[in-house]
DNA sequence: TTATATACGATAATTATAGTCGTATTTATT
DNA sequence: AATAAATACGACTATAATTATCGTATATAA
């Protein structure tokens, strides 16, 4: 329960590796993957995905790969998380309202109210604090 | 990602409804699945394990039944979860050091930091302020 | 004695996560 | 122009975790 996905630690290890770059530098998929024994494919698909949602720069052909973004200070860990994997809640309900009891719902309250003291430690938190 | 278990969603839904209960009144784990449409095996367990846990007081026999215990107030979030659930870290590592990597990792400082904050957010919440 | 409740271990079903495969595209190098 | 090494992506499989059920034992009020 509450627990990161290998996405999301993979992803954290990639950030850190290209934080200890020199700056500018690239780093490819495989050399993550081999220097911290990860899976190459699935940190591949994971470092795309940051690619995308502008975390890190990709680059290219051959001796091309992935520098650290240089808006990747602003963001905060919140934003990073559903970056990655979607909105962030402790239950479904929280987004769409598909409440899993027949009618009688008594925790929709609740539940947001600590999901929101979740998701407010989240966004408070930024990614460069939390891998500094 | 961070999700609740059902267990604990299940558990959630019992707390309100026994402390919306008259104080001392029993109600049994076929009232409570019937009245929110849970499964009543699984929540039977779960109300077993609270009471093993003594955030509930359970009475056996016909006409038994469990009620919400008077510690209950007391109890925090972060107990409640970790009663029902075992150690609450967003990753393995953070209890056992089996570590994912093969020797190089990067991470460990950085997760303890993230998961340290979160518990110490579950730890400031009690289960009386969340569900009432 | 019966009926109804809790207690609990074992197992099955379902779902979500993790990982792989195949192929296309980009581009530096030769 | 050909090659090789990298990113980019969709489909698929495997694994693990969660969710749910089954069967049986025990307690106890009626
Ligand atoms: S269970 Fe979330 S709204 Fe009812
Ligand atoms: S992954 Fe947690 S200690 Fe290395």
């Amino acid at each position: 329960m509450l627990k990161l996905t290998r996405k999301v630690e993979y992803a954290l290890i990639a950030v850190r590796h290209m934080q200890a770059m020199e700056s500018g530098k690239l780093t490819s998929a495989k050399e993550i993957a081999l220097s911290h024994g990860l899976p190459q494919q699935l940190l591949a698909k994971t470092l795309q995905k940051m690619a995308k949602e502008n975390i890190i720069e990709a680059v290219q052909g051959p001796s091309g790969g992935y520098r650290i973004s240089s808006n990747s200070d602003k963001i905060s860990l919140k934003d990073f998380f559903e970056k990655l994997e979607g909105p962030l809640g402790m239950m479904d309900c929280y987004f769409d309202s598909e409440c899993i009891q027949l009618g009688a719902c008594n925790i929709r309250t609740p539940i947001q109210r600590i999901n929101d003291n979740m998701r407010n430690m989240f966004s408070k938190m930024t990614l460069r604090e939390a891998t500094q």
